[in-house]
DNA sequence: GTACAATCTCTAGCGGCTAGAGGTTCAAGA
DNA sequence: TCTTGAACCTCTAGCCGCTAGAGATTGTAC
């Protein structure tokens, strides 16, 4: 296989062409060699360092968390557990995100089944935004 | 009731003294009175409007869907239905987002379900990441 | 040789704030 | 009345993770 241009690469691994900039840019990926030209070529290796990142941003992680996971993986002998501890982490941290989220799923639905479909003068969903005391108060929850 | 400075209006609402500054920026909120010395003096309209604005905010309404909220709010006598749809938009956008992140939620439950705690060298949580198919293959999932 | 797609660098923008510098005003206490 | 000093002012820049665009250069297929 030979080198990839950035465009070939981006399609190769769906990661956008700036994208990939940016991420050499931030230090996630290492500076490649160039043509003469100064463009950019890629070897394999730079195609599964893309690859790692792309998975770990599919599944939320940020860029530090990816830094750690990236020079983790260049360890082989060092014991897995800060691994461990960072997809522990994110996973709290989805899961916070998900109880937020289901409350305020709840809430809404609560404005959407009180909404009487009429004028704005005695729409509950705007009655609710203008005074959240009262919404707490009717449904009996704290929000 | 006399008039509130930034601060006071901030602590009354909850609302940090620049967020206030930016949301008049952005024409959330009116420009306000000065006094002689140029300090912002709001009043009772200022702060229910405010408190509309961070009730909104703290159920996940963007500032553009604010916006409108509040230009609706206006209008007592006009059908409440884009009211509605604003809200039944959020919610739509709440609800595919949960959806995301139970899935995210999942994979990275199995990621740590996989994980031997031994070396990175037999680490799951890496080699998913550095190679996803294997991942989507053993679970039978699609990502 | 020529056309033109792809690449290059650089700067700015997105949303929704937040932080800090450096200067001014207000209000309470002496 | 004067003096502190907390609170206010404006302005600019930064956060995250990109994305968009301008304007110039390079690579490649015909």
């Amino acid at each position: 296989m030979t080198d990839l241009s950035i465009g070939e690469l981006s399609r190769r691994v769906a990661v956008k062409v700036p994208t990939i900039r940016y991420y050499e840019q931030i230090g996630l990926l290492p500076v490649p060699p160039r043509t003469e030209g100064r463009q950019r070529r890629y070897g394999a290796q730079a195609v599964s360092r893309l690859r790692f990142i792309r998975h770990a941003r599919d599944l939320g992680f940020e860029v530090e968390a990816i830094r750690e996971l990236l020079s983790l993986s260049a360890m082989p002998e060092q014991p897995c557990e800060p691994a461990d501890r960072i997809v522990l982490r994110h996973l709290e941290s989805v899961e916070r995100r998900i109880e937020q989220l289901s409350l305020l799923r709840a809430e809404l639905r609560h404005m959407l089944d009180d909404c009487t479909h009429g004028q704005v003068r005695e729409c509950r969903i705007i009655q609710v935004l203008a005074d959240h005391e009262q919404c707490r108060h009717e449904h009996g929850r704290t929000v």
